[in-house]
DNA sequence: AAAATTAACATGTATTTACAAGTAATAATC
DNA sequence: GATTATTACTTGTAAATACATGTTAATTTT
């Protein structure tokens, strides 16, 4: 059964917020209208309010200042695939151009897997594939995904060219991604790297190790990345 | 003035739950008491404790299910540079001994520095640092620290043997981090940092930038890290 | 003119109350 | 015995209210 939910008020709130924060009509350095304003303006009472601003806050978007006000941050120029901030992706996300390596197949999970499976997850096998992320015409990312074959019909024959996978998670199986864990390292990059990013052997290449959470019990998104970061930065806030 | 600030409700809540998580009372998977349970136990009402629950869950402690309960989360094993999480800074940050390379000095801030500077920041000149951290004897980060010089007397002085920066400035300044941002980078390593690192020349080596945010206006902490990512990997929440 | 006080307004903390919605175990029904 | 409904308990959302505390600007006093 698709429920639809209810979204509530101070999600609502939320969402009108950060969209004019996005869109500039709040710019970095501005004053937010006070709680009260803003109880008045959306008639809310003030602990609704207050949990927009502390989502906003928490969501890095705006900073409060006790006796000041709420004041909007400065958002990351960067890519930032670091933080899964709210309800979407990470910044510069739609700038990307992606190339399918390796379609998505079912198979089994490696042996010494980068995380600990649950045996459901062993027992249903998983999904793999692998993707070169292009931004401006250079490869940035390498990315090597897994995902346990839980209920997901036809993934494997979903056209994932131009949509990114978030996006079909989100619109074909209402999955989100709701947090993860990572590990970050440094390593020289082994030939099919260097191949995939246009990088000479042993070349420095950032390595990430995620797994992230979904708003489906049992179900995590894994995935081994690897990064170019000659003229690119990850971004990230904490 | 030195105002005594009075410890909120919903943070002491916060602090002893985080206590018995660390200390392995409340294990990994296990169900706390219900909000209901703990508003009885420490005689508060539903909403302090919800945002004491609220801010352990933002700080990655524990995961809350609607109907279910709070479940204590899964916690970082790693170190854990990447997340300053509520008043403490990254666990295993007590094993991790210190040596001082260049004790603090006052000087010009460089030119082409990493982060764009007010004027005010500029004017004051910056406090200068060079550590190295172990962690088991071997050497994990080389910091470059910059701090502005804003009120902050016979800091050049300290003593940063055994205390960390981040102690020095909350117990002599009474000044928190709040937040941050950084930039993180995979570089080959120069002689200087191969040498502190122990490693060989231009071998993969992680490099942060990070500016972080005080709870002092215009006062923010800048720091430049080397990490030897070979045995250790960095660790990050999002 | 400069300094100290005050007032207005901002967010922070906390209580009380109510109902909605998800979960899981129990009881009733087929 | 298997399915369905009930029930009790969980967290989620929301209102109305009160007072504390930090910030700023206007006012008063010196």
């Amino acid at each position: 059964m698709v429920t639809l939910k209810t979204v509530p008020q101070y999600r609502k709130l939320y969402e009108i917020l950060r969209k004019r924060i996005l869109d500039g009509v709040y710019k970095e350095g501005d004053l937010l209208p006070s709680e009260n304003e803003l109880c008045q303006l959306y008639g809310m009472t003030r602990p609704t309010v207050r949990q927009s601003l502390s989502t906003l806050s928490n969501d890095g978007y705006i900073r409060k200042h006790q006796g000041k006000g709420s004041i909007v941050h400065n958002l990351p120029k960067e890519i930032g695939i670091l933080s899964v901030s709210g309800t979407t992706s990470a910044v510069g996300d739609r700038k990307l151009k992606t190339t399918i390596i390796v379609k998505p197949v079912l198979m089994q999970w490696p042996e010494d897997f980068m995380f600990p499976l649950t045996q459901l997850e062993k027992e249903s096998g998983c999904i793999y594939m692998e993707r070169v992320r292009f931004l401006e015409d250079i490869p940035i990312f390498y990315d090597i995904t897994f995902l346990a074959n839980l209920n997901l019909p036809r993934i494997t024959s979903r056209q994932f060219k131009n949509k990114s996978l978030f996006q079909i998670l989100r619109d074909y199986y209402r999955i989100e991604i709701k947090s993860g864990e990572q590990r970050i390292k440094a390593i020289p990059a082994n030939t099919k790297i260097s191949r995939f990013l246009r990088l000479k052997k042993d070349q420095p290449v950032l390595h990430l190790e995620r797994k992230m959470e979904t708003n489906i019990p049992d179900l995590f998104l894994y995935s081994s990345i690897f990064c170019n970061t000659e003229k690119y930065s990850i971004f990230g806030r904490f």
